[in-house]
DNA sequence: CCTCCACCGGAACGTGAGGAGT
DNA sequence: ACTCCTCACGTTCCGGTGGAGG
């Protein structure tokens, strides 16, 4: 493009109408108005936490569900009208929202506690202190202003190491407060989560429980029309793009926020392709990139180690019919020696791909061999191409 | 039915980088 | 200067184990 075209190309760009309206609707971020097809789950969290307006110490809250059906934006929602009523009438009601699964943030008791302090305005060192003073000080804190909170733990299960020491001190509180109370909502993906943590946490954390449904096609399809009547400039949309993009999603575990990532990726894709709508074919491509996008992404930001290990599958799945951590770890080895990488030990390689395993990478399953031992069958879970692009990458990256 | 392989996976501990308080 | 803290990342040590082959 010389350099007329380049000034067209932007020219038209600003002229050219976009096929969002507001593409924001569509992020996870937004808080819309509505929650359709929660009206039970929001009318059940308002009762158990009403009685904060008479300055009465509310139930604890678990809440799970799988990803996308809605657990936080009703919680949020909920709360964010609890305060607001709370605060035209003088009552002294905090809520305070953490997402444990903010890395270096609050995925750690010393982090949480000190997150939680900040939350009113006190600084916390990143560490340094022990982890009981950061507790005094915030039993401090809250005794000092009196108030009332209600404290929103979104995704529990991400907290590291004993999520139970935590929960239980967390729960004790109250009983350490003379002014002072605290109410926890806790919210889980994962429903195995609840029976793994201490029985007498799970008591004390579980006075109320609430599950939330995955959304079924129909009801994936009516947030999509709410959303995309906002987010998309009127008839951008193909006939029957929603009702396809809710059929995906639904398929998929009825994921709400897997589908307005779709719908959304879909939009952008044939905005670039200038596009005057959007045709449902997009939907398949959209899918693809957001793949593609999250497996590039996950495998460029891991350490070194991690690529090293992983380049090592990547160069065993060439012809072969199982990779077993044996062979993985004999490749990564020679990989190592032939980048001056510094060997770690089986054991820990072990630890690395049962990681991958859990980021979706690799599928890992532990097999036994009879006489010939026990140990992980690996296969690569990654598109072709993509893994094509992927060890070509990873090879230049550590001049193997 | 027993054995024994090739790892699995829990636990304790070490190191070194962040930092606090005295 | 010194002791004490958290936390990421590893190592060392070791008991545990499903099932093919004897």
């Amino acid at each position: 493009m010389d350099e007329k075209g380049l000034s067209n190309f932007f020219e038209n760009y600003l002229k050219k109408d976009s096929i969002f309206l507001n593409k924001g609707v569509l992020q996870s971020t937004y808080t819309p108005g509505e929650i359709p097809h929660r009206e039970e789950q929001i009318k059940q969290i308002a009762n158990i936490l009403a009685p904060a307006l008479r300055m009465e110490r509310t139930s604890n809250i678990f809440i799970y569900g799988k990803t996308g059906t809605g657990k936080t934006v009703c919680v949020k929602h909920t709360a964010q009208k609890l305060e607001e009523v709370a605060k035209q009438n003088n009552i002294k009601l905090k809520i305070v929202y953490v997402n444990c699964k903010l890395s270096k943030v609050a995925d750690t008791e010393y982090r949480l506690i000190a997150q939680l302090v900040r939350e009113f305005g006190k600084e916390i060192p990143p560490t340094g202190l022990p982890t009981g003073e950061v507790y005094q000080i915030f039993y401090k804190t809250i005794e000092e202003e009196r108030q009332r909170i209600i404290l929103i733990l979104d995704e529990i299960d991400q907290l590291v190491n004993r999520a139970s020491d935590i929960l239980y001190n967390l729960t004790r509180i109250n009983a350490e407060l003379k002014n002072a109370q605290i109410s926890i909502i806790g919210i889980s993906n994962n429903l195995v989560f609840a029976d793994n943590i201490d029985p007498r946490v799970k008591s004390s954390l579980s006075e109320e429980e609430l599950v939330f449904p995955p959304y079924n096609a129909l009801q994936i399809q009516d947030i999509l029309s709410q959303r995309t009547k906002k987010a998309f400039r009127q008839d951008a949309l193909e006939q029957g793009l929603i009702e396809k993009c809710a059929a995906y999603a639904a398929k998929d575990h009825g994921d709400a926020r897997r589908a307005l990532e779709l719908i959304r990726v879909a939009g952008e894709l044939a905005e670039r392709n200038n596009e005057e709508k959007v045709p449902i074919k997009y939907l398949d491509l959209a899918e693809e990139k957001i793949e593609k996008d999250r497996i590039t992404d996950t495998i460029m930001t891991q350490p070194q180690q991690f690529k090293a290990t992983l380049y090592a599958a990547l160069a065993l799945d060439k012809g072969k019919k199982t990779i077993l951590t044996g062979d993985i770890y004999d490749t990564y080895k020679q990989i190592c020696s032939k980048t001056g990488i510094r060997p770690l030990t089986q054991r820990r390689v072990s630890d690395i791909i049962a990681e991958f395993d859990m980021l979706g990478i690799i599928n890992a399953k532990v097999i036994s061999k009879g006489r010939y031992g026990r140990t992980r069958e690996i296969s690569i879970a990654m598109p072709a191409q993509i893994e094509g692009k992927i060890r070509e990458t990873l090879a230049k990256e550590l001049g193997a």
